[in-house]
RNA sequence: CGGGGCGUAGCUUAGCCCGGUAGAGCGCCUGCUUCGGGAGCAGGAGGUCGGAGGUUCAAAUCCUCUCGCCCCGACCA
């Protein structure tokens, strides 16, 4: 069967879609574990690729890498009453060890606010000691009933930052700092356009004064939180005594921020680059950014042409106009027994953005001929100066891949008026981000929610507000006290 | 936790209704010919048929129990 080869297609069956890419890309596989999953080295290429530029960004803002511990008792978790309720039911929690019953159950973190400000308490005593700005990269755990590869797993990874601050204002300043940065991510690395703003209350993280997140739209049209940003208060300063003596002496409970990006991320990536081909990773998280893919007819040219190849990639690897550091990466695919054809199906499959194809006719005119993974539209590059071109070109495709999504979101996007007939059936076909107002009670959330699924995905910032701003509510229809983006969500 | 589906070679599966030698495609190994978009031929390796019990001369197939996974819903990064 020559459809095996092929993927489900998007337009078929976008769920089957994605998990056939993410096990067929070699990004994950199951594990013996319900709701568990491996993640593969392609996968965790990108994850890793992830990681360096969210951690370059909060080094340079000032923060510091630390790690606490994965287990907490259980008793940390009831000393803040939300975020107990909002955790508690989807904690593991371990009864034995050693062989014996132990005295005080420990929760396997589902995050790790009541660790990390008990410890923060021990460290504080004067305003001197403030900010503590930490974050750390660890896995945590949440029961969840329903899984997806990366998007919802028992077990995932993520980093998550942990800060306190003498006021309130600090406090914001940093969550609003933070939030920002993961939009720079996702626009800049991630290629992934999305939408800032404020959680409703009962979106919001349990225990939180108040969350923000970064909202992308995936090709369904449903939306993914990929990334929150909280303003904690002093609630967990309360629980836990995080206290200081300010300047005048007074003693103060320290404001708290949280944040953080989980492995989802790569989950997001797929549903918003991948195509029925396969993956397509934006440049700046590739692992590989470019394979160059021999060609060859007999031993003398295999010899030849992979000589070649290799040349080209030790000029591509030596060059340093990116900086000594960021160098291109570059993969040769000599393998042998594999005809050129399947090796581009299998790279393209797994997202690589640019190939280079290396023949004797490409040899002897000093160029390689290039495909691009994102538009599939292919050149003839000349070996002289090709470091400097493959690299504009690589921007150039980082660029348009992120113009394309950025270009599709708003293409699914509906500003004002839009009645609730119409809203519920968009709702049930194709989906899509909706511009509209909110009179600001719960129960108008819950009701749409109820009876369309969809959710206020944030209150968007200013610069994603409609020109006119609306004047009703969506569901009930009286006036509208603030504009909210609704949607399906993941 | 409710609903649905599926467990047979590494993967996809046929066979099950109607019991009687466990088959195919892909992948893998060897060799030869190939090689600019998923190669061809020849040979070969690979199986507790998810598990336990039962019926039977005989069970992948029938019965009972059980375990697991996937998908769809209620909760969530």
């Amino acid at each position: 069967m020559a459809d095996d080869k092929k993927l489900t297609t998007r337009a078929e069956d976008f769920s089957a879609w994605y998990n056939e890419l993410v096990l067929r890309a070699e990004l994950a596989d199951y594990s013996p574990v319900k709701g568990s999953m491996v993640i593969r080295p392609n996968g965790y290429g990108i994850w890793e690729r992830m990681q360096r530029a969210l951690d370059d960004m909060f080094k340079a803002t000032g923060h510091q890498n630390a790690y606490f511990p994965l287990f907490i008792p259980e008793s940390f978790l009831h000393k803040e009453a939300e975020h107990v309720e909002g955790f508690a039911p989807e904690c593991a929690v371990v009864t034995h060890g050693g062989g014996k019953k132990l005295e005080e159950p420990l929760v396997v973190r589902p995050t790790s606010e009541t660790i990390i400000y008990y410890m923060f308490a021990k460290w504080t005593q004067s305003y001197r000691d403030l900010p503590i700005l930490i974050n750390q990269w660890a896995n945590v755990v949440r029961w969840e009933m329903r899984t997806r590869l990366f998007l919802r797993t028992l077990e995932f990874l993520w980093q998550e930052g942990h800060t306190a601050h003498v006021t309130h204002d600090e406090a914001e300043v940093e969550t609003r700092k933070i939030l920002a940065i993961y939009r720079r991510f996702a626009e800049e690395w991630m290629a992934m356009p999305v939408l800032t703003g404020l959680k409703t209350h009962s979106e919001k993280f349990a225990g939180a004064l108040r969350t923000y997140s970064i909202e992308a739209m995936m090709q369904d049209n449903k939306a993914l939180q990929a990334g929150t940003s909280h303003n904690l208060g002093q609630n967990f300063a309360k629980a836990f005594e995080l206290q200081f003596q300010d300047e005048s002496g007074q003693m103060a409970h320290a404001w708290n921020t949280s944040w953080g990006v989980s492995t989802r991320l790569v989950g997001g990536l797929v549903m918003t680059h991948g195509d029925d081909n396969g993956l397509r990773v934006p440049p700046r998280l590739a692992p590989i950014e470019i394979v160059i893919v021999p060609i060859w007819k007999n031993e003398e040219e295999k010899a030849r042409l992979t000589a070649a190849a290799l040349k080209v990639q030790d000029d591509l690897t030596a060059w340093t106009g990116r900086g000594a550091t960021d160098r291109l990466r570059v993969h040769v695919d000599a393998r042998d027994g594999m005809r050129s054809g399947a090796k581009y199906y299998e790279w393209e499959l797994r997202g690589v953005p640019l190939r280079f194809e290396l023949g004797p006719k490409d040899l002897e005119k000093q160029a390689v001929f290039a495909a691009r993974r994102d538009t599939r539209e292919k050149q003839s590059l000349a070996f002289d100066g090709l470091p400097a071109t493959a690299a504009a070109l690589l921007d150039r495709i980082q660029n348009d891949m992120f113009q394309a999504a950025l270009a599709r979101r708003e293409a699914n996007s509906v500003r004002g008026g839009i009645s609730y007939a119409q809203f519920k059936e968009l709702m049930e076909g194709a989906g899509a981000f909706v511009y509209a107002g909110w009179c600001g009670e719960a129960s108008c959330e819950a009701k749409v929610k109820e009876e369309t699924k969809a959710t206020i995905r944030c209150l968007p910032d200013a610069e994603f507000c409609s020109s006119e701003a609306p004047t009703t509510c969506l569901c009930c229809g009286k006036p509208s006290q603030v504009e909210a983006v609704w949607a399906r969500a993941y």
